[in-house]
DNA sequence: TCGAGCCATCGAACCGGTTCGATGGGTCGC
DNA sequence: GCGACCCATCGAACCGGTTCGATGGCTCGA
């Protein structure tokens, strides 16, 4: 473990010229940065991190707050997500550290400390459920930050997809087809995507001609989704087209109204959203939304890079772009 | 941003007392203590986390060295797996940091920096595929370390599934049901895990008085598998039962088997391995093995804090308990 | 020939904690 | 009454980098 001291020594310079060669500072003679950087090759030099961080200021981290860890959103969206972080902010020079708090008291208490001990260079929040306490805190300190899965709020800079246009071209193409009797199965109530989905898939309707068009919340997966599908037959209404917010409700759906003996597509066509590697393993497969969490990953890092570099800017308002894919589950 | 100095100045103390305070010592009398503690909490004091680290060589961070970030395994399996590392970080006051190579040559070089930056703690390598290297500067570092997927090398700790159990377990209860022409469809050749859960099927079928059973080396998913499947049926072998090394093979060979008009489970039982989310959504759906991945993160992170705490210690070995979990694609 | 200005280098201060050795006051035993 | 010992506290050194201001040698123009 060699410090900085002994290359200097070796060198035969000083450690403040040591320490301006290999930060390639234009100062220092050509033949003497050969030198040090000689001397830090033979002795194998890295600086550590923590006294780099001390007197710069930087700690050349980013860190992740997610209170779910995709767990609410099976397989591949999550770990494609969390690749497409990794991999710009690798090449930034950044490293990933990563925190899922409890709730919403532990996801503030964390984030103060993030703040307070120096401890990230900035914050991607995903899906952050509150609007004031945490998010107040940051922006108060001119943290740089971005959120993920979040409408966009004064003051702070986000990234999503067009949640409007996702559910838009969802339910688009399911009537562009002919068909006259859409449902939505939706999130939660209190969830900003939740609305704007709403009413993009409200918005299509519209659009054909279909008025009134249904909506069900849905807060939970199989037995939540199946209730809200019984309800809609209780109330004697028709179904040839079913949206849903993500893919497994798009399965359980699937199975529940194969098993009333009802044809996918020919009799409901059924679109999906995330484009999960679960599309690939149902009968018959199911069209989805693509969102594109790579880019998601890789949008949320340069968007904060940005801010890390140019100070506190305006805050920035990304959109991803989603993609139809079009499978069996659709005519 | 208050630093330590703010603190010992309004409590009226000097700089090292109140060092020692606020880190519990002993040697401050509960009064001052308090003063000290009531200041830091006026204050809203949090000790800057290069700086602690910088003195006492501690970073409170561990890394962990994943080549794939569970994309090969589809779904919640990674997901759990980080969850548990999470969680007893945590709880220890550790934090995850995430690191995916391109190659070894790129996680040799991490793995390099790492110790030598003095970044991490310890390190947690998620499915090394290497023997030698990399392998071999952790252990001549003496740096806590824990190695997960991979059979114990002399030396190193590790932990992991009974994989040889694993595999005999899912062939067991396939034969125990009476099928006699079994084929293992497993992973590429050159990994361990692969060999053991050769091993452990090869036993099974000879418990059963089935011998010369046949594996099929897969490298890859739906082609390779298509392929095994094929080269099985042209060497006009029979077929009743098929165990698979993970659950998206497992899906792509039911769909294989499917397509040519045999019934599973009637006609070839299926079982898979990781018990990934997507065992639900197949038709039939899918049994498989749970290898209880939120347990092998929890203990991979035991593994490295006792290591941190008790300093280079023997390495250790820990095995964690898998079970079957029986579904439609079994009789 | 002299001063302005640049270039390369250096010593020292600094970042914000932890820790070591020293200090002074009080208690105790003899 | 005096030294031994303990207790609480303190100043200073230290961790290993970065950065600021100073310095001395050199070139160039007047």
């Amino acid at each position: 473990m060699s410090t900085i001291r002994d290359i200097a020594r070796l060198a035969g310079v000083s450690v403040s010229t040591a320490s301006l060669a290999l930060n390639d500072d234009r100062r220092v003679r050509e033949e003497t940065r050969r030198r040090v950087l000689a001397a830090a090759g033979t002795l194998d030099y890295h600086p550590m991190r923590a006294a780099r961080s001390l007197s710069s200021g930087r700690t050349w981290s980013i860190h992740l707050l997610d209170p779910a860890l995709g767990e609410n959103m099976s397989s591949g969206f999550f770990t494609r997500f969390l690749r497409g972080l990794h991999d710009v902010a690798r090449d930034g020079g950044y490293t990933l550290t990563l925190t899922v708090p409890e709730d919403e008291a532990e996801s503030r208490a964390v984030l103060k400390r993030l703040i307070a001990e120096r401890w990230s260079d900035g914050v991607v929040l995903m899906n952050p459920t509150e609007h004031d306490g945490a998010l107040g805190d940051v922006v108060a300190a001119g943290f740089p930050h971005v959120l993920v899965g979040r409408s966009p709020v004064a003051g702070v800079s986000t990234i999503d997809n067009d949640n409007v246009r996702v559910a838009f071209d969802a339910t688009a193409s399911l009537l562009e087809a002919g068909r006259r009797a859409p449902l939505l199965l939706n999130g939660p109530r209190d969830r900003t995507f939740t609305q704007d989905r709403a009413r993009g898939y409200l918005d299509a309707c519209a659009a054909f001609g279909v008025f009134d068009a249904p909506v069900a919340y849905v807060d939970g997966l199989a037995d939540a989704t199946m209730r809200a599908l019984a309800a809609h037959r209780e109330a004697g209404r028709p179904l040839d087209a079913l949206v849903t917010v993500s893919d497994p409700q798009a399965v359980v759906a699937m199975r529940a109204l194969q098993e009333d003996g009802l044809r996918i597509p020919g009799d409901v066509a059924i679109i999906g959203m995330n484009n999960d590697d679960v599309t690939q393993f149902t009968n018959p497969r199911l069209s989805s939304v693509e969102l594109n969490a790579y880019d998601l990953g890789r949008g949320a890092i340069e968007t904060l890079l940005e801010r890390i570099a140019n100070g506190a800017g305006d805050a920035q308002r990304r959109i991803v772009p989603h993609t139809l894919v079009s499978r069996e589950s659709c005519p």
